[in-house]
DNA sequence: TCACCTCGGTTCAATCAATGAACTAAGAAC
DNA sequence: GTTCTTAGTTCATTGATTGAACCGAGGTGA
């Protein structure tokens, strides 16, 4: 947020946290960091986000250690930002917001279903696997569109890739 | 969030729920009302929010059904604002992005720690207790200041009252 | 060689939201 | 009848977000 009166005194981790997360586009930057989005162009054209604000939250989310900004491809250099270590350890709060607002918020249920793959059971609300008990780690899960995923709002072609069932962290294929 | 350029377009139950949580102050607005805050003046003492943007906010949670606004007292007729069941489902989201902050971003360590009452056993990153291997509920929870709570930064009689050990969801007592 | 394309940004004016101080209202207490 | 408490509202100022335009490095095709 960086305003003059921080959440600074709030001597609170979860305030800590907001500080960072907390700010307009920056958890769906995260979100689509996890579905496989790692490129400036990708991001922009999924989240319809301002250029110069998706630069600003890319730059904080690498100085605070959860993307990493490391070249692709040399001639012509370019960077693409993937998750940290300290990054994939958001999922289980990114899961449980994703949860609450399938659960509450879209009449239609949920709008992405996961799959544990390596018992190949479907993932509840806790972000627990029902079959093994252990809380699923993104690597591990297979994500396709939900019954709430209704009419295809955005046709472009991150979305349309998103569209296909993918396992998380895997990078996207946009062709 | 609210603005013109929503986050509608994402198709996404983590953008809805960050439509409503995602600006801010709302989320710390909803962690004291897991801390037993339940009055405008409380919030308004602990949290240094305008008065205007406090007011803003309870009540777009109360519209999301996230708090219940209800008389406390007749005459004058005085609400207060408590957690609903789906507020109170925000528990899991809350501890993991709480968790997060005091393991990355809270370099003296936590700032609170949490103990499972019916088993005595202090709380995990997960949230789930290792005693009993069950997540625990809120109202299960007793919250203390962790090694992390350094130099009492606030003095307010909320700040006061929510370092001593509490029971989560219990009304705050501020003599 | 020159025009044009792609990718990843930066710049900037206009708009929208947050801030903080002052004000309001209704009843209680003195 | 004056003052206190609680829970707000109002409003001018400040600051962040937006969106359109621009920039620069390198590649491509004629």
């Amino acid at each position: 947020m960086a305003l003059g009166k921080d959440y600074v005194a709030q001597d609170c981790a979860l305030a800590r946290a907001l500080e960072l997360l907390g700010e307009r586009w920056t958890l769906l930057i995260v979100r689509d960091a996890f579905y496989g989005v790692r490129r400036y162009g990708d991001f922009l054209a999924h989240l319809d986000i301002p250029r110069a604000v998706l630069a600003a939250r890319l730059q904080a989310l690498v100085d605070a250690g959860v993307l990493d900004r490391r070249p692709y491809q040399e001639s012509p250099r370019r960077h693409e930002y993937v998750l940290t270590e300290r990054g994939r350890e958001l999922w289980p709060a990114l899961n449980a917001l994703g949860h609450w607002g399938g659960e509450y918020l879209s009449p239609a249920g949920p709008t992405r279903l996961y799959t544990h793959l390596p018992c190949g059971t479907r993932v509840g609300r806790t972000g627990t696997c029902a079959a093994c008990g252990r809380f699923a780690r993104p690597e591990e899960l297979e994500v396709r569109p939900g019954p709430g995923a209704d009419r295809p709002h955005r046709d472009d072609p991150v979305s349309r890739a998103l569209r296909r069932p993918h396992r998380l962290l895997e990078p996207l294929l946009t062709e």
